[in-house]
DNA sequence: CGGGCACATATGGGATCGCATGGGATTTAA
DNA sequence: TTAAATCCCATGCGATCCCATATGTGCCCG
């Protein structure tokens, strides 16, 4: 299995440690990354991403798919490479956090791991309680939809999706 | 890993120096060029680029892309390497930045080094600011193009605040 | 079936190392 | 000789490493 699954809620401590929850970290050295992730705020969401040697991967992908000097390719490669950082796991299995990851997802005392397949978020744990609460609702309309077998399109809330 | 990634800030001390981030040192000690970097001015942008020997074969291939003697290379050789300077790195990694190319990016202070990749820039601290804010406003719009593969975000807007 | 032992993980703290930075000394050029 | 560039060393702060402790989980043995 080379997937990040389930969710881990970890403390900061005084240093701006977190533990990076083992499973996750079984993953990373299966991913031919030892003692390192890339992580970046997320796009969409308060929120870290982070992965190994794969995602980075991913994100060379999506940048040589356009062409050299092009403007998109700049504007991506300054958000993308720009707001990158290489977090260096530690011997016991810890990365820091610098200040400047930290505030763009608010984290203070304590980190909630997301996996997500390829990669897995960071969250301020009260924050992705909100998330999760929202997206169990979704769940629950969905479902009943399944289960009438028909569509009734009374309301389709454009709103949140759950990756 | 042999890519500039991430960006850090370092100040110019009385002399004129800046120390280069350790990082990209040790990018362009594996990069081949032993003591020195190439940099000149961005060609659309108050800022320096700068890299060690696979930038300079990615010019050369840019510029081997046009015919000889057309004007477009004339101009482009004219651009590039008539600006360029081999800036040597003294024995605890720093450099000097020659009053020329300074005024290009109206270094004075400090210096803002942005890893993209095969090369990194330099900037102002504060002018950088307000190109990566730029440059995340418009990738939230690029973005949806690459999220053609199902993710159909809402995108709850609830970043801003906070820096 | 229950208690305890061993292992793995998370967490905290101290010690060490590397890097950025500043200042002085020494060399080089005009 | 003067000014400027280069080299060398000192220092402070932050990052990294190493070890100790706590908490929990599964396993073995009684």
């Amino acid at each position: 299995m080379d997937r990040f699954v389930s969710t881990f809620t970890n403390k900061i401590d005084a240093k701006g440690r977190v533990s990076i929850p083992a499973p996750f970290r079984a993953v990373l050295e299966r991913d031919g990354y030892p003692g390192g992730l890339y992580c970046y705020p997320s796009l969409d969401a308060a929120a870290l991403d982070a992965g190994g040697e794969r995602l980075a991967k991913k994100i060379d992908g999506l940048l040589s798919g356009l062409p050299d000097y092009s403007d998109e390719r700049d504007e991506l490669s300054v958000a993308l490479y720009g707001d990158v950082q290489v977090l260096s796991i530690d011997g016991d299995g810890r990365i820091v956090l610098p200040e400047n990851l930290r505030v763009r997802a608010n984290l203070d005392a304590a980190v909630t791991f997301v996996g997500l397949g390829d990669k897995f978020q960071m969250w301020e744990p009260k924050a992705f309680e909100e998330r999760r609460k929202e997206a169990r609702s979704k769940v629950q309309v969905t479902r009943k939809l399944f289960a009438a077998g028909g569509r009734s399109s009374d309301d389709d809330g454009n709103e949140g999706a759950r990756e």
